[in-house]
DNA sequence: CCTGAATGAGACACTACTGTCTCATATGAG
DNA sequence: CTCATATGAGACAGTAGTGTCTCATTCAGG
């Protein structure tokens, strides 16, 4: 068998998602590889935990890249600001399936480095959200760093959602999208 | 020093709550205690994580019992209804500061008894959703448990926006209320 | 003051995991 | 086919945590 470094982050990605206390032996076997080979591509189960936070962050980074957000958010048009928002949640929403523990991991949510970088797209975020703020698309009196947090919230129900099989995997989507922008109360 | 089994669990709640990997000595030490005495109270650490999840079950249940949920829900009046829902997310607000990390710690959130536990509790909110589409509070289009996992999340985030200091404390409970029920689109 | 129960400190054996190493085997490129 | 390379299995020492135990000390109630 070949093991290329991707192939075993995203071995490690799955297995570490399914038990995020995994040993590095039942990483390295949901892998189909051995422990010494993963040893080999990755010098300590820590330098392991920092490259799937990298990974995740870079996902994370090309979506925001792929909606070209600071480029809507400059737009000011508010129809493109919404199918903006609209495109990136439900991005998201496909991420947390094989990211989703990147989200709640305690040291890789705690690492200085990766909480750094995790900040500055926070940042690109912000401008959107501010932007959307402006335009009309969303609600003035709402800190734009808590609509992130709503947003990432919400990315943790989605999860949890499909794990429980409360909702069918075509519609998380939807649900996170129509759910963050106007509720769950009667209009 | 004395101490109660109350008394031991509220500090080892607080010490995982900061963080969930602390060994039984650093508890110990958070809660003042040698390890001798947290091991005569708590044969393993497994009993003890069990012990804690059990705690915020019956905080939980506790909230629900308070603001009579199945009566409120039989009542029908979305005025009550409506009330019912904002007082118990607040209540849960409260409550996510201290029992949080029963939301997302693994061991907790996986053990089939706290599990099984905790479905009846859903159940029982679940009525409280239903009833509260019936009458017209929530939207009719959202499957109930689908609400009860976007307010799970929105207390995920609302921890990490308190953790991170981008909202205030006494903001945080009407944030989600009204995140939850009219969303962050803008009317 | 006296006494019995609770405590803290620490020793102890045990387990699990990590990170390193070796070596025989398998495998793919030439 | 041949050979260099990557691999898997396993040995190994080191570390950290767990659960049990003992024992001197503390402390509250009588």
């Amino acid at each position: 068998m070949v093991h290329t470094r991707e192939s075993l982050l995203a071995a490690a990605q799955r297995q570490l998602n399914a038990d995020p206390l995994s040993s590095m032996a039942v990483v390295a076997a949901a892998a189909g590889a051995g422990r010494a080979t993963l040893h080999r591509h990755f010098a300590s189960r820590e330098a392991l935990l920092l490259e799937i936070g990298e990974r995740s962050l870079g996902r994370w980074e090309q979506r925001l890249d792929e909606h070209a957000v600071e480029e809507v958010a400059a737009s000011g048009d508010p129809g493109r600001i919404r199918e903006c928002i609209r495109g990136l949640v439900r991005s998201f929403v496909d991420d947390s399936d094989d990211f989703g523990f990147a989200l709640t991991d305690h040291f890789i949510v705690t690492d200085p480095v990766l909480v750094a970088r995790g900040d500055t797209l926070v940042e690109r975020e912000v401008t959107l959200w501010e932007a959307a703020q402006a335009a009309g698309v969303l609600r003035p009196d709402l800190a734009p760093r808590w609509i992130s947090h709503a947003m990432y919230g919400l990315l943790v129900s989605a999860r949890e959602a499909l794990r429980a099989g409360d909702v069918a995997r075509r519609d998380v989507g939807d649900l996170v999208v129509s759910t963050l922008l106007v509720g769950a109360g009667a209009r």
